[in-house]
This record gives structure tokens, C-alpha cells and sequence, in this order.
DNA sequence: GTCATATTTCTATAACAGTCAAAATATAGG
DNA sequence: CCTATATTTTGACTGTTATAGAAATATGAC
């Protein structure tokens, strides 16, 4: 991943509602969530859900398909992860930014961990 | 760090010049560079650089002293840790999303000690 | 105090981002 | 084919970001 791209997948993930849609992707996992169940949750309405969907997957953070009438988004796993290698190799002196505690936990598949500011 | 926090720091340095800075301030060590250094290497006129400068440091990614006429910018690890230990924790499944390999290399003790609050 | 240096703040301007309504596109069902 | 649903695209508007030159501020030397 080179710069370029890091600076697409952080600018994607600069802004409130990208990045609780992208949190909201991760969270629902391979299955995915359609458009209007994203914007729906969020409160936004279809057409800027669609404008900020469209930066996600422009910066390679979401794929969609196709299910008939719906398009699922889904989150990338592969782009977040080459993300976070640039930032720990570039940004963080070459040594991992997060504890050992929170770096290597049990893998553990969680499902909803309500944080603060849910809008 | 809550996600306006996060929000902050990755709007900050999701444009070139200012990652670029960040990656020159992580590569300094503690012992930092002035803005004018920075602004030469990047070649920036020196309003911009600062503009720049200040939008770092407003993230809180960056700290500055002054040391007589120059002002030394250094890079602050742990506003860094916390954005890396948000997304591993939010954006990532709650997985690490780096590999194995760069996730948990040995710690190489380094001079920062990064004893954060990271939740 | 005056001058030189380093940096920031101010000002203006150009480009980009975010919002929403309206129109367009795609799919499915009578 | 017509209608309804789901989503995107377009257009107008407003707000924010990036740029560079000029002016202001802070420090140090004489």
C-alpha cells in the first residue's frame, strides 16, 4: 500500500458517518448490510448514505453486491489491514502503536460493543 | 479516545503534506524538528508548513517547544497509540488486523513508554 | 532600540466536501 | 407494460480546506 492509498483509506474514514458506517460493516461481518439499512441506522437519507458509501469503496474500504433490489456493502478487511501495516511501519517508529494486551488478545468474535456517542 | 478524538486524527493525517510531516517527526525520535526543517525537506513555504503544523497538533498528534528562536515539533506516540488501539478495536472485527508477524515482533525497548490510557 | 531570523497569523482566493431534493437507473411483481 | 422499491446520480447550495503572500509576533545579537 503506498501513500496515495493510505491517505484515500484515512480521508475515507475522516468523517463521522463514514466512519460509524464502516464500524457498522465491521460489525455485520462477511454477511454484509444493504444501502438503506445503513442509512436508516445512521439517520441519513439515501442520497448522502450513497455519497459516503461511494468514498468508502473508492478508498477499497467496502465492496458491494448485488441481492436482487438490495446492494450490500461489506467491509474490507484486506485494505483496513495493509492500512494499519503502513501506519505501524511508517507512523509509529517501526514498533507496534498498540499494547501488547490489546495487539494480541484472544481472537474472540464478538458481536456489539456500545460505545459512547451512538447518534 | 472517543471517535470525534478519532475522527480528528485521522482527518489530520489523511492529506499528503501532513502525513508526510508525521512520518518525518515519527523518523526524528523525540528529539523532534523545527518547523522550518520540515517545511525545507517538504518543500513548502513556511505558512503552509505551519498551517499544517496546527492542524497536527490540534489532533494532538504533535507537540511543540520552543528552543530559543526555532520551534520543535515532536511526534506524540500516544495519541498515535490510541488511534491504532480504536481502529484494532472498532474497525478491525476486534482483531489485530496486522499479521502475526508485524503485529507481535519482539519490543526492541525503545526510549517512549507507551503506558496510556488506551480505552 | 534596531536589525535579522524563525514562525505564526491574517487575508484573499481557489478547490473540495457534505447535504438534500429531484431525476435517473435497476430490479421485481402484477 | 406499468407500478413500486432500492439505490445512485445530478444539481444547487453552503461550509470547509489548502495555498501563498503580506503582516505580525517572538527571540536573539549588536
Amino acid at each position: 500500500m503506498d501513500s496515495a492509498m493510505v491517505i484515500r483509506a484515512l480521508g475515507a474514514l475522516s468523517q463521522e458517518h463514514r466512519l460509524a458506517a464502516f464500524r457498522l460493516l465491521v460489525q455485520a461481518g462477511d454477511e454484509g448490510m444493504p444501502a438503506g439499512a445503513i442509512a436508516e441506522k445512521l439517520g441519513l437519507v439515501a442520497s448522502s448514505m450513497s455519497f459516503h458509501l461511494a468514498a468508502l469503496a473508492n478508498a477499497g474500504l467496502v465492496t458491494q453486491r448485488r441481492q436482487s433490489r438490495l446492494i450490500i456493502y461489506s467491509a474490507n478487511y484486506g485494505v483496513m489491514n495493509a492500512l494499519m501495516g503502513y501506519l505501524t511501519e511508517n507512523c509509529c517508529g517501526g514498533v507496534p502503536c498498540t499494547t501488547e494486551e490489546m495487539c494480541c488478545p484472544q481472537p474472540m468474535a464478538t458481536a456489539n460493543d456500545p460505545e459512547e456517542d451512538v447518534a
